[in-house]
DNA sequence: CTTGACTCTGGACTACACTCCAGGGTGTAG
DNA sequence: CTACACCCTGGAGTGTAGTCCAGAGTCAAG
């Protein structure tokens, strides 16, 4: 496959392949006499998993180490393991943030629901605990 | 409160608080004659959220739409819950990419243990030092 | 008033994650 | 061979999210 037919497949730009490629978060595929990039399922899958994984927050330097740590696998050392249990923690952390968050909203949403059937004003969205609010300044 | 107390009190700099006022992240707060800004608990309450909603990984776009939901409550119910909605939804979104990604990594985790214990390595590093080693750097 | 920690502004700089571009080369159908 | 879409490299530019700095001013204490 040529460098465009993957971009389009994964949703990734030309340019941005090349960019993994040069921040080492791709390896650097064969390529023809010409010098074009020759690519295989196998880095289809990569770009899948980086493109999956920093929409999750995750910056190129933790997938780079993502990426790392899937390639060592069998590898029975305990500094892999060591990372992964980092990174395991860290995405565990994310994960009941994200959830704490959803719940505000949930919360949030359904008095809003409620408030619209009493056919009310205002939003109660945003009384959260305000002591003092300045609220002026027209 | 000064500029300085306000930061070191939700862990952000300076310069961060004044970039996220020129931002329209944080109101614009009043001055004393000599021009000093003073902030309030609510300034603080806004911070910590604005930190915390960040670290789940939206951008400051994001956190300003959420900042506005929560401020414009003179605003119909309507359009907020909408905006929420989407947000909700982008959410759930992340959480599920998080989950897939704590599992595949809790399965990497595994078979590292499985080896471990099939080998029963013993690496240098296992003791509870958890300093990273120093890259061969002069 | 003087000192010194703190603050002000505006602008330069950094790191990240790309995107765009010029000027050339490649691959393949006709 | 010709055409044309696609690819190559290196480098400049963009947007985000700040950080750093100079030079000046402010505030509280002595």
């Amino acid at each position: 496959m040529q460098i465009g037919t993957v971009g389009k497949r994964v949703g990734i730009s030309v340019d941005a392949i090349r960019f993994y490629e040069r921040n080492a978060l791709l390896p650097r595929p064969p390529r023809t006499q010409g010098g074009f990039r020759r690519y295989s399922e196998s880095d289809v899958e990569t770009l899948g998993f980086i493109r999956r994984v920093q929409d999750l927050g995750f910056t190129l330097k933790e997938i780079r180490d993502f990426l790392q740590l899937r390639r060592s696998r069998l590898q029975p050392c305990a500094p892999v393991r060591r990372r992964l249990e980092v990174k395991l923690a860290d995405v565990q952390r994310k994960l009941s943030g994200l959830q704490r968050l959803e719940r505000e909203l949930r919360i949030t949403l359904r008095s809003c629901k409620k408030e619209m059937q009493k056919r009310a004003a205002h939003c109660p969205i945003l009384s959260e605990t305000h002591k003092s609010k300045p609220e002026s300044a027209g």
